[in-house]
DNA sequence: TGTTCATGG
DNA sequence: TATCCATGAACA
């Protein structure tokens, strides 16, 4: 039977008196090391700010602006770079004006030679450290703990957004980011973090909606990679190892660079600019036989494509044309007719419905329309699993308790005692009573396991093998 | 208050 | 055709 509103009103209800409790627990915080950590970023702000005055950059910048001269106003950066120094902007913003972003820094430093730039970037993400998460953690904890809100009443696909502080984007991908904040975060005294994700949820979730057979095989085959398919045929390689770094690049760049923006509803022309960027190639018309990645065999990339008949970036954007072609066409195929279906649906309804159960009514564009409901669906997984765990962890009156939910992944604060059968107790909810409560699921559900040693922070987190 | 930047999924 | 969803800080 299909899900109704009645079952979405349900799910909602429950999750956040679930939630609730969650919020209530907590995560533990070390003030003291919160408080010097920042002390230790003012310091060496101030010391990368005075180093900046004396560089030809700031020289400038100060001549234009004198005493409302200020590091972080990037109109004046913009201004000093594109118009001062002549700086050719490689992108604008949504108002016009010269992106000053990472990305766009860095292309200006390299053109007018300013090699403090990356100077000024780093002051930036050090502010950022100091003042949005280690601040926003000073100023929201209580006793030592934070109490992060997790809403489910204000994100427009139906999944939760958190706030005071948000515990839905503390760092994790850059290593020194991560260690500033995640190494001050904790379970409870003599506990230790657990947390679960569902592998590949969005992917999968959306293989619900549109039953692609392609797709369904990517999705329950050990042995296929979708990311190295498309790898081998963006990049003309025969047998992709993955143990060779560069090999293991160009797979992340198909992922990262193709693969997933064409999800979202990107297309060719931008994904090409991107893989780019990933391969160290140039946009421009004639590729120079030094320019690229370097292969396995020690040629460029860039002499790799010429043998292939790609001799500069018109002709890869003409290669990604097709490859695009086909992608939409061939291989998936059904998906594409699911999303013209699911598209065509709605312009005569005004609203589409969710798999489970929530109605999503308003004006749409045709991205949101194919992405609203992968997102929200995918979601509901994690919270009804969130719901089921934390009642039974009710039930058997344990002392490890949720703490937090990042869209597919769950927080626990775990009773070493409890370790095995709460993990036990997760894999059951989340790959098998998940699957019998919601018969839409078609596709199986894998969850990756970490936990951390008792009384270590969030930043030590190791796999869980088994 | 809107824009731009950084962070996460 | 033209990358989905968020929060938060700082500037103008």
């Amino acid at each position: 039977m299909a899900l109704t509103i009645r079952d979405a009103y349900d799910l909602m209800h429950r999750s956040c008196m679930a939630l609730a409790e969650a919020e209530q627990a907590g995560f533990r915080l070390d003030v003291d090391r919160a408080i010097t950590s920042q002390k230790h970023l003012t310091r060496q702000i101030d010391r990368l700010e005075h180093n900046l005055m004396t560089t030809d950059l700031v020289k400038a910048w100060r001549a234009k602006y004198g005493a409302l001269m200020n590091f972080a106003a990037n109109d004046q950066l913009g201004y000093i770079l594109y118009e001062h120094f002549g700086a050719k902007q490689m992108r604008v913003t949504a108002s016009g004006k010269g992106a000053t972003d990472e990305a766009a820094l860095e292309e200006a430093m390299e053109q007018i030679d300013k090699p403090e730039v990356a100077q000024l970037l780093k002051v930036r993400k050090l502010k950022k450290l100091r003042d949005t998460y280690l601040e926003g953690f000073l100023r929201e904890q209580v006793n030592g703990y934070i109490h992060p809100f997790y809403n489910l009443h204000i994100v427009v696909t139906y999944r939760s957004s958190s706030d005071c502080p948000n515990f839905q984007n503390i760092p994790k991908r850059n290593k020194e980011a991560k260690k500033a904040t995640r190494d001050i975060l904790f379970a409870r005294p003599g506990h230790l973090l657990l947390e679960a994700d569902f592998s590949k949820l969005e992917v999968v979730i959306a293989a619900c909606y549109h039953k692609d057979p392609n797709m369904l095989k990517y999705l329950t085959s050990n042995s296929s990679d979708m990311h190295g398919d498309l790898a081998k045929q963006i990049f003309f390689i025969k047998n992709l190892n993955l143990d060779d770094p560069t090999h293991d690049t160009l797979r992340s760049a198909s992922k990262n660079g193709f693969i997933f923006p064409q999800f979202y509803g990107d297309y060719y022309g931008n994904n090409a600019a991107g893989l780019c960027q990933w391969a160290k190639l140039p946009q421009h018309p004639l590729w120079k036989s030094t320019e690229g990645l370097e292969m396995p065999d020690g040629s460029t990339l860039a002499e790799h494509f010429a043998k292939n008949g790609i001799y500069g970036f018109n002709d890869f954007l003409e290669h990604m044309k097709k490859i695009e072609k086909h992608f939409w066409g061939v291989r998936f195929a059904v998906y594409q007719k699911w999303k013209d279906k699911w598209l065509h649906a709605y312009q005569k309804k005004g609203y589409f419905d969710t798999l489970t159960g929530f109605r999503c009514s308003g004006v749409f564009r045709k991205n949101q329309v194919i992405n609203f409901p992968v997102q929200g669906s995918a979601f509901h997984c994690l919270l009804w699993s969130f719901c089921k765990v934390n009642e039974i962890a009710k039930e058997r009156k344990w002392r490890s308790r949720l703490i937090g939910q990042i869209h597919d992944a769950l927080i626990m604060d775990v009773h070493p005692d409890e370790l095995q059968e709460v993990i036990e107790v997760v894999k059951w909810v989340t790959t098998e009573a998940l699957l019998k409560e919601w018969d839409w699921l078609i596709v199986p559900l894998q969850i990756a396991i970490e936990f951390g040693e008792v009384d270590a922070p969030w930043s030590q987190m190791k796999k869980w093998k088994g």
